[in-house]
DNA sequence: CTGTTAGCGCTTTCAT
DNA sequence: ATGAAAGCGCTAACAG
């Protein structure tokens, strides 16, 4: 079949070296010849079918020649005939932020002891898709289920049960909630607020801003909800600003809290090194603003972080002197900065296995919906504060208050 | 088949809601059938034979109806019928190193723009299996192609060749070399180095360190060097320290580089802000060293430079005032750190897009080895240096020479 | 231009 | 305890 090639190639010297072996892998029927059993035979044995046993002697001679044939089942045929392939899907959104290699790690472990492959698949970071189009995988038996970790937060009404509609396509969001109840694997957002919080709060402080990536994710939206609930049951004040998942978005939302309550725009041109620092949210329409200023940052994403630790030494405000700082994402790196950071670690290798155990119950099970409901996980593996040097108690003498 | 399953369900109330239809996914004949063709030639038309053409009303209506259906070619049958998956497996060694994560992006981009997919595998941080251990992808069919990025060096006998062994499996080493010649996708380590000497050259400096990975990973290899090479041209001193590639391997380097020369161990603990820093090195046996002590730094990856920066905070060292430091690794967080650290920006995109269309060369000509044979590729898109504020001419007053 | 025929390699009743 | 037969969904000769 492939003859046209390989004579176009053959036409070399070394015409009688040891030809670079085109034999194909072993199939089973090459096994069950050598043996001299039928294929079904084998299939059972190397299956380990409990059903029915076999002759102690056929049943070694097949193992014994499928080990020396180096027998390596094909993944497709039986996929084909098993209506299951084996794989798993992962759509993750940026691999930049290193939550995502961690979360990732869990799954990938888990997936492997289970006996699946998992194939990761970026959403182009430009345009995000809805997690309806990452469909097609299992449309093409590619894979058997999703895990979707896609960026956006999903409108209940947009995306509604569209991707469980016709062929339902088992699937979980991870770290995320989807427009249907049901298939969410998440962690307990509140109780890391509620750590962070009661850490500082048991510190003196009494006024914290949380800095965090846009309210679309849905990460962030809960994030921010606790944390209104939490403070506004510790008689705390809270200022929440959103932007970018990036350096540059912390950096602009530091500015941005800065400059609250200075009515002056005159400040100095404080940007970032080598970037423009656009602000990406509507401009604070309640400024000026005569809340007390927050004396402690909680930042959500490692990037944004180095963005906040910049804009406030920039500012010259001394961490954790004049600002308290804490990462709610943990990494080896935060105890290497100039000053290294408190912050909150999270379960993630522990959410990617449930993520995976989660959807290969919905996929084993056949019928979705109804009884035995999967439902929603949240993880409860207990998150822990990675305690450095960037919280201290609010400034001297004026307890929740900071200077200008 | 999966009625027991099914069964222990429906014992449910809402008998009669329109249950999730489990209709299953269009197939070939489904449209065949409701068009009133056979089979195959559905099959040409969706394919877009090029070989014969069909009535311009049935071509229409297979479409319309292939659309109407959703119809999806089940990759699975495709696969087996065609001999070819349409994946490539791609092996990496830490994903948390954020090289992995431009290049996986580039390769992810590359192979959708060809048709292929790509499914990403982590290679166990703990015990790094050779390139071989991963035949089983391609044996099994699940892909047709292997990128390999495993973290070690491999030496030519150990697993000589064994990866085109019996089945050929095609496969390139990315951002390494194999143990065989001709399957290899590299980018100019030699010219990094080359811009960054150069550079500091230019300012002054005549000593230099290189602070990387160990030296049995291939990239540090090849820094390594072409670093003694260029060096030893340019009338350089260069010192070379080899630490795991991690913020403490940074840290450690670092510690080892300046208690150089200084016979007396009785330095202070400059430990790690909260781990050990393991010394990983055999110790430097041509201690104390009398060379003129490097006045610049280049770091091998992000994560160890956290490391190195932080070492030389602790010992009091300002950077550039005493110490000039360049990472070979850009990322945007380098811009937002206390001192902004110049950088050697890679073509890494370009290195994974390279890398998928050599293995898909080598998928798609058959027969390996022999003529037309693909050959090493080189990237050769221009790297760039990214300057900020981490490098100055050397201490003044002492050109090339730094204090105690 | 289009239908027939034969599988790809494996699993799985159903016989024996 | 094992073989026969059917078929997963698709493609590719080869006929007509």
């Amino acid at each position: 079949m492939t003859d046209q090639t390989r004579a176009s190639q053959m036409t070399q010297d070394q015409p009688d070296q040891p030809r670079p072996s085109r034999r194909r892998a072993s199939r089973l029927i090459d096994i069950a010849e050598a043996v001299g059993v039928h294929t079904s035979t084998v299939s059972r044995v190397l299956n380990g079918d409990p059903a029915q046993s076999v002759r102690p002697e056929v049943y070694e001679k097949i193992w014994r020649t499928a080990r020396q044939q180096g027998y390596r089942p094909n993944a497709l045929a039986r996929a084909l005939k098993r209506r299951r392939t084996g794989a798993l899907a992962f759509v993750i959104p940026l691999l930049r932020n290193p939550i995502w290699v961690r979360l990732q790690r869990g799954a990938l472990q888990r997936a492997s002891e289970r006996g699946y492959v998992v194939m990761i698949m970026e959403e182009p970071g430009d345009d995000p898709q809805p997690p309806a189009s990452y469909r097609y995988l299992v449309e093409e038996s590619r894979a058997d289920g999703l895990l979707l970790a896609t960026s956006l937060r999903i409108p209940a009404h947009a995306d509604g049960g569209s991707l469980g509609r016709l062929t339902p396509v088992p699937h979980v969001y991870v770290n995320r909630r989807g427009p249907e109840r049901g298939n969410d694997v998440v962690m307990d957002e509140p109780g890391a607020v509620r750590l962070l919080v009661d850490h500082v709060a048991g510190l003196g402080h009494r006024s914290v801003a949380l800095i965090d990536g846009p309210s679309a994710v849905d990460t962030v939206h809960r994030r921010e909800m606790a944390a209104r609930r939490i403070c506004a049951g510790r008689g705390i004040q809270l200022t929440v600003l959103h932007a970018d998942a990036t350096e540059e978005g912390g950096w602009a939302a530091t500015q941005r809290l800065l400059h609250r309550g200075a009515p002056d725009h005159s400040a100095p041109d404080h940007r970032a090194p080598d970037h423009r620092a656009p602000d990406h949210r509507a401009p604070d329409h309640r400024a000026p603003d005569h809340r007390a200023p927050p004396t402690v940052c909680a930042v959500g994403s490692l990037n944004q972080l180095f963005g906040v630790m910049a804009a406030l030494r920039a500012a010259g405000l001394a961490v954790p002197a004049d600002m308290s700082v804490v990462s709610l994402d943990e990494d080896e790196c935060l105890a290497f900065l100039d000053v290294p950071v408190t912050s909150v670690a999270m379960p993630l290798a522990e959410l990617g296995s449930a993520a995976v155990d989660a959807l290969i119950a919905r996929i084993e099970q056949g019928e979705p919906g109804e009884p035995g409901e999967p439902g929603d996980v949240m993880i409860r593996e207990p998150m822990s504060l990675v305690l450095r040097q960037s919280v201290a108690g609010p400034p001297a003498g004026r307890p929740g208050q900071r200077g200008r």
